[in-house]
DNA sequence: TATGAATGAGGTTTCATTCAT
DNA sequence: AATGAATGAAACCTCATTCAT
């Protein structure tokens, strides 16, 4: 959005008020998400820790679902452009691969509440699998899916690899991994799990 | 409307020997939660499913909350029960830690329910962990550390073992193991299950 | 002294047996009907006027708009029983035609509500037509074309009338003449107004 | 769907003579009413259909209700200048009158959005018969009561006629057989209307 | 002239809970 | 033991209107 570009370049010092009530908006929920699940999250606490107007959440964000969608689309877009940062250097399919799943370990691990709604909340909502946010969702799918033929044209993975199967098998493990820890309030070691997924996996996978 | 299946059941003699609402109520709640989240669920639908008046929910259980621990302390005091008897002719703390941990994915897996009252909407509750239900439920944390320390004493274990420990371990691993599943809607194999927990904690058990 | 008159009529604060809410909220909503139209009454005022709990609005009648389909439904129960009564002595189709007629302008002047409600109010709903109130409503309507098909068979009528046309010709006059009375607050004249459509209708049905 | 309003409006080319907004505003709102009553239309609904800010309509109009009489206005104006330049060359109080009465019937068929402002939406409001608008709308009034003079003066009607209050009925007859069509959305035939209408009045009005 | 941001008051509706009998 | 009636608090959401720029 150009609207952040904007933002850096304004005046920040002078004014207090500058900070726009939409962000403050997003930034109160994500807050109160560490603490509550979703549904027991009102909109007037969410104004109120805001310091906004409640009428606001629906102008900016349609309704409680809407802002729910803009705060994981944020963290999808903040966590998927890391993602595509960090794996330019790195050659390989297995390598590539390996930063990915760590990626998601990694984040999920310092980032609960975008974990949470991910793994847990936005499955509650009908409409979720037809939204955009779901689409944005579904890079990453699909960066697992293009590593993964990538890895079984330069020889890395077998020929006869069923690369869709696979990589169910992979976001599931992922989501294996984490959700307890999720829940239970517990780390999620990115590097260990990391490296128990691949070895569950490159065993299966590599030729 | 269901006012007349109610119809049926008020204009009864004042002679006491049907089903009590008590039971019809618990029994109403088992059902609704496994189509939906406690909160989701309300009392209006508990009773019109129970066939009772809402207010006896707080006349038997005092409150909604009450009526859930009343349902898991049900779980509970079955479950435990069926273990002790099925505890009854195994031998070795190896066998009895085994026969424990199966138990568990076999109840969670049998009955979700009971599995996801304990895993997910009693963590909620602030008032839980100092509440009559929760003593139940260390009841089975307690067999746990029993057949581990058996096991220190008949030397099938290490000598030097931390038993309290060990039982978190064994405790995170079910837990760990059967969340997924529970969240996932999938299977939760019991002997699979077991077996690999048992693989995984005796190997750094045994001495 | 015995209680007196008052009491009967007034709040009566120590005990109960009032007239339940159900039927307050009813009358509330007629009451209010007289000063402004149905979407501008909110249920505040409603229950307010009820002196009833706003609640109980959607206890009873499951939202505002079955609250008004229920006033409604009363009215037209009402005015069909005395419409059915009335009728009882009358010999001959023009006779029982004009009297049908002569209590559609009779029932709209004497209770201006009914009359709103039926020809204004309930127009904007879109599941009107498709209600029970609805059909209730539609009783009305099939009286008159009874009698139409009645005047047929006796040779009161034309033999070749269209009766459904002409019940159509009938119900749109009534409207037609009670509307203006309606919005502009002013007398809807039984006999005058029964006569005039009347005659007009019966110099196209007599032979 | 309200859709439509905004397309009419579709993107102009960048032609500096365009509308101003307030004519943009004036505009949504005529073709928002033909699908909505007025209380339903929303200020936003209004602001967006007119490509335009919603706070213009309160610099250009004061308020909500304000923009309403302003729309009025207009239709007043247009149509009073129409009835002065038709009725130029037409001689006889007796035709004068018909064009009059013609002209309502006309204008009422032809823009029902001006029909329901002046005999539906606007006679909710408090102030509006206190308002420049109300004042305007009775031009049309006088134009009514200037022809019946002149017709008593000039013998056409006669010398004891009451003029206020034959003016009176005929307005009131105009609204009478106007409402049904406007609210059922049938035709409006001004000649028919016209004609049926004379009759009734002439016959008691002339000599 | 125009705008984006913000707001307060109020809308309908839901629900756990209590009370009188 | 059981019930029907009632309730208060709060939920999500809408809208006309104002303000700062």
């Amino acid at each position: 959005m150009p609207k952040n570009a904007q933002d850096i370049f304004k005046k920040q010092p002078p004014k207090r008020s500058n900070p726009p009530a939409k962000k403050r908006i997003a930034a109160a929920l994500k807050i109160l998400l560490e603490e509550k699940d979703f549904n027991s999250i009102t909109t007037a606490e969410i104004a109120k820790a805001a310091r906004a107007n409640e009428a606001l959440i629906y102008r900016y964000f349609g309704d409680k679902r809407g802002l729910l969608h803009g705060v994981l689309a944020e963290y999808l877009e903040e966590s998927q452009d890391r993602i595509r940062k960090d794996l330019k250097g790195v050659k390989g399919a297995k390598n590539r691969l390996r930063k990915i799943v760590w990626h998601a370990f990694y984040t999920y691990n310092g980032n609960r509440t975008h974990a949470k709604i991910v793994l847990i909340e936005v499955r509650n909502f009908n409409g979720y699998y037809k939204s955009d946010t779901y689409q944005l969702a579904r890079n990453y799918s699909k960066m697992v899916l293009d590593v993964l033929r990538e890895g079984v044209e330069s020889g890395e993975f077998r020929q006869d690899l069923d690369t869709k199967l696979a990589r169910n098998v992979i976001l599931g493990g992922i989501e294996h991994l984490t959700l307890p820890g999720l829940i239970f309030d517990r780390e999620i070691p990115p590097d260990e799990y990391a490296d128990f997924l691949m070895e569950m996996v490159l065993s299966g996978i590599t030729p």
